[in-house]
Formats: C-alpha cells, sequence, structure tokens
DNA sequence: AGCGACATTTGGAATAAGTCCAAAGTTGGA
DNA sequence: TCCAACTTTGGACTTATTCCAAATGTCGCT
C-alpha cells in the first residue's frame, strides 16, 4: 500500500487518496479492465470516487508509463499495469483477455517493413480456451 | 457493378438497393473505415439510406463472410473486406489502417498455445509512416 | 495561521458509437 | 393477386467517453 505511494511519487504524480485509490487496483490486476471496470471495483473502497477522476487518472498513468492502454475488444478500451511488450489472447466467448508472454511468440519481420517507423507490435490471438485436459469424458 | 449483386446472391444475401450500395462501397476499398465512414461514403450516392441499415448490412455481411469487423483503434470497429488472414499496421499520427501481407511476417508459436483453442491471430503493428521517398504521383 | 497560486476532483452536460424497436415498405412465390 | 417473410427506417435508448466550470485540496511563503 505504502509503496504505492512512493510509486507514483517517483513518476511524478502527487498521490492524491483517489490516484492511491485507483492505483491500488489498476497497477495489480492482471484482469484487463475497462475504465468502467475500474470505477466499480474502486468505489467499493473509495464510494465518492466520480467517473471522471478514473478517466482522468487512468489516462495519467498512461501518459507516465505506469499503464499500456490497449483496444482489444469492440467499443472498449482497456487498461493493463504490464508495460512490457507482450502478446493478448481475447477469449470469444468470455471476453477474457490473457498475457502471453513475449518470449513464447517468436515474430520476425514486424519491425522492418519499408516506409514504416514501428514504435511497437503485438500478436492479438483470438479463441476459446478449452476445458480442462482430463481422461474423463465429459458430456 | 452487376457482379455485386450476383456476389451478394452467392453468399445468401438479398441484394436489395441498400445493400448493393454498401457493397459497392465497402467491398471495394482498402481504407478500413468505420461504420459512421461508410455512412457517409454511401448516403453521397444513396442519400435516403438510414444508419440502422448500414448497421444491419456491414454487420450480415460480416456474418456471411463478406467483411471482417476489427477492433484496431479506441472506441471503434473498422471493417475490411480483406477476408483472408493478413496483418494491420496503425499509423499512430493519422489513425490510418494498412494491410500487411501475411507472408512479410513470420509468426511462430502463435497457434499452439496451451489450454487454447486459437481461432485466428494477427500481428498489430503501431507506428508512424515516415516520408515518402520520392514518390512522385498525381495529387 | 493565512494567503495566493496551482493542482485535483466532481457532477452533470455533451458527444459519439452502436443497439433496439415497432411501424412502414418491399418482394417472391403460391 | 395476395400474403407472409424479409428489409428498411427514424427515433429512442444505451454505453463509453470527453468536456466543463465550480468546488475543493495542497503547497510554499510570510
Amino acid at each position: 500500500m505504502k509503496q504505492v505511494v512512493e510509486l507514483l511519487r517517483t513518476h511524478a504524480i502527487q498521490p492524491s487518496a483517489q490516484r492511491v485509490a485507483v492505483a491500488n487496483y489498476v497497477l495489480v490486476t492482471k484482469e484487463h479492465p475497462t475504465a468502467e471496470q475500474v470505477f466499480h471495483a474502486v468505489t467499493a473502497t473509495f464510494p465518492t470516487l466520480s467517473r471522471a477522476t478514473v478517466y482522468n487518472t487512468l489516462h495519467l498513468f498512461v501518459k507516465k508509463g505506469l499503464l499500456k492502454q490497449f483496444a482489444l475488444t469492440e467499443g472498449v478500451s482497456v487498461f493493463d499495469p504490464h508495460v512490457e511488450p507482450h502478446h493478448h489472447f481475447v477469449d470469444d466467448e468470455t471476453g477474457a483477455i490473457v498475457d502471453i508472454p513475449w518470449d513464447r511468440i517468436r515474430v520476425e519481420g514486424a519491425d522492418d517493413l519499408p516506409g514504416i517507423d514501428v514504435r511497437d507490435f503485438q500478436v492479438v490471438i483470438r479463441g476459446k480456451r478449452h476445458r480442462r485436459r482430463t481422461t474423463n469424458k465429459a458430456t
């Protein structure tokens, strides 16, 4: 908890109560929440928090490099505290988003495209998670 | 023009005037338009077309396999008549989206992830286009 | 402790993208 | 011709997000 305050300070962010509350959720989660989900999660413990502040704070964290913002599903942005390069899997059935480690996938040629100054890239995978592999037949 | 009617028929789509008008734009463009952009482009020649019909038609085309829908920029979907697997480059400065041929990039390991039934994947590249090298083309 | 300057938060209005709906229009085939 | 199914439409509604001006909080200085 306390180290979040330090983390914000080292990123030149004033650690207001609201920002600390948002940080304590969004900088830790692996769920790739939308802004709305952040709002719901944080208002549980900080009921006076406003939506506008959630948006302000998320965008500030993105600007300061504490978060990444991704467009992986239609209509909404999701936020991810995992700021190092990595890939994403999107479960078509549930909408769940899962990080895929950078080294798990080998990509060749993406940063060497004519006329393009590549800032970053990632592989986006869609599909479904399959049921646990067991020797039982479940039907 | 006429072959669009045939194309719709072979995909079990009744070729109404509205659908043909939308098809003549969206099945040909390389611009990755949003629904709103389709609406604007097509109402230029078919002024009575409604937004609802544009959405209905785009979704129908997606369902019938004539279009792909992608979430590449925040908040909006774009539509792409290029339905074969390929990658995308998104220009950060202009928002322009450009297809990258499948074979231009080699990806290894994306379809072999534990617990995941991969339906498809693509590389999404972000950056900016750099100055054109003496491409002379009439504007 | 008080003050001013600045930063931050807030609720609500505004905007944008998309969905939903019931009524009206169109069409193909018996 | 007529009808049942299909298609289109405008408008209301929802959801995500931005914008704004007022209120509140913070900090350094005296």
